[in-house]
DNA sequence: GCCTGTTTGTCAGCTACTGTCAAGATGGCG
DNA sequence: CGCCATCTTGACAGTAGCTGACAAACAGGC
């Protein structure tokens, strides 16, 4: 696993000597940076913005500002749920349907941010979007996810490890939430964020039929025109 | 659409003046320039070597070196494919099906790619996924892909513009190829990269069952909780 | 009111990347 | 063969993102 959703502190940092109290001054400083930041990039645009105007608007040394995120691009795609501990946000419980409770806790963790900030969460999804930086930074994360949650749900259900079919699933429902969010970006939030996630989600299950259909189609065009044998892979030094 | 699958030379650069023949030279650059910073990477690492290691390797400044790419990320990511224009690349004939046309003519560039230079592909793709910033920049631009293609077979198809269905079929069909991709340079390319592409995406239409079933045990859940309104989205200047 | 650990600013430095401009290579054409 | 127009290259200077090191300011607990 390459990295996480966004950052990652040096230090475990976790019973560790870092008050309660610290913890929650840096997260309240860090969205006061992330708010001017924001404002900054409305004004002037994400590449017009040095990191030396916004470490001034937040009244810091940039040397600061890059204490608290980073990089620029982290000021985006920063979230307080970035904070807590991955188990914590996506607990899976056995016995339910773990997609279930995937697409459930998804639904939850935006309608959560949504609602404490509408505004903050739609001006970080434009910007998720557009900026082709962040895009890419933004995409990346989301299918990164897919990681963790995969080893816990295959565990639940007992999945092989090599088994195909549950990231395949699981990276299509990623992208059927990709998909509804990036819409719900391009509309300036207009249409309601979580009937769009389902709505995204229903158009993937419904899509089945095509897809076997396709498949179908696929495999009798003339499947493996080609062989090519596996890469020697002649490592061994 | 923020931007190509790679880079995007500054001028349209297609019936203009400059010769075929420069062109050609211009990619046989290319080449060798990827196969310089290639080695080097392999030897140092991608973070370990500099644009100006790449550079002195390749004989040139490393002006010279961005005049060829856009990024030193991009060395790593160019393809000849990228050289053609896309029109060209993703051609869907109207009648037969879209989809299936689509799997087969991704599947027809995966191979020809790999059997021009196995080593290479795999080099580069092992690169695309073990580089967070390389990893980032080359999921979107798979994503990415999906834009051009949807206009044309939602042309193709008559699907109306809004339509959630034909886009998350298509993020769903270039996630699965992503996982194959993975799993193939992950296993350092010992399994068949193109039965890899088909088991993935039969594992997709698979899957269509339980994602229905899923959808329906979400929805009786409690689909909708919460009701946020959408946005006021007050922008008006 | 001191003592210990955290937070901060300054400074110096590296690397990716860009604009500019003049010098050099190249290819077409008479 | 040689010249001119055009493309390509290198040198130079500069910007922005980001990092290490260190010392000064700033907590909070006793």
């Amino acid at each position: 696993m390459p990295h996480q959703t966004i950052s990652e502190d040096p230090e475990p940092n976790s019973a560790n000597g870092t008050s309660d109290l610290r913890q929650r001054k840096r997260i309240r400083t860090k969205q006061m940076v992330q708010k001017e930041a924001l404002r900054l990039f409305a004004d002037k645009g994400y590449d017009q913005t040095t990191v030396d105007d916004i470490a001034h608007a937040a009244a810091m040394s940039s040397r600061t500002f890059f204490r608290y995120f980073p990089s620029k691009e982290d000021v985006v795609l920063w979230d307080e749920y970035d904070e807590r501990p991955m188990q914590e946000v996506l607990q899976i419980r056995p016995g339910e349907d773990p997609l279930a409770q995937l697409i459930m806790r998804v639904r939850e963790i935006f309608a959560d941010i949504y609602q404490k900030d509408p505004e903050l969460l739609l001006t970080r999804t434009k910007l998720s979007f557009t900026v082709p930086e962040i895009r890419a930074r933004f995409l990346n994360a989301q299918l990164t996810l897919i990681g963790p949650y995969l080893a816990q749900i295959a565990d639940a259900i007992g999945a092989p490890r090599d088994d195909l079919q549950l990231p395949v699933t699981l990276a299509a429902l990623y992208s059927a939430m990709i998909i509804a969010v990036e819409r719900w970006q391009r509309h300036d939030g207009r249409e309601d964020l979580l009937r769009l996630l389902d709505d995204a989600i229903a158009a993937l299950a419904a899509s089945a039929t095509d897809l076997r259909d396709t498949v179908l189609t696929a495999a009798a065009a003339g499947t493996r025109p080609t062989k090519p044998k596996a890469v020697a892979a002649k490592r061994k030094s």
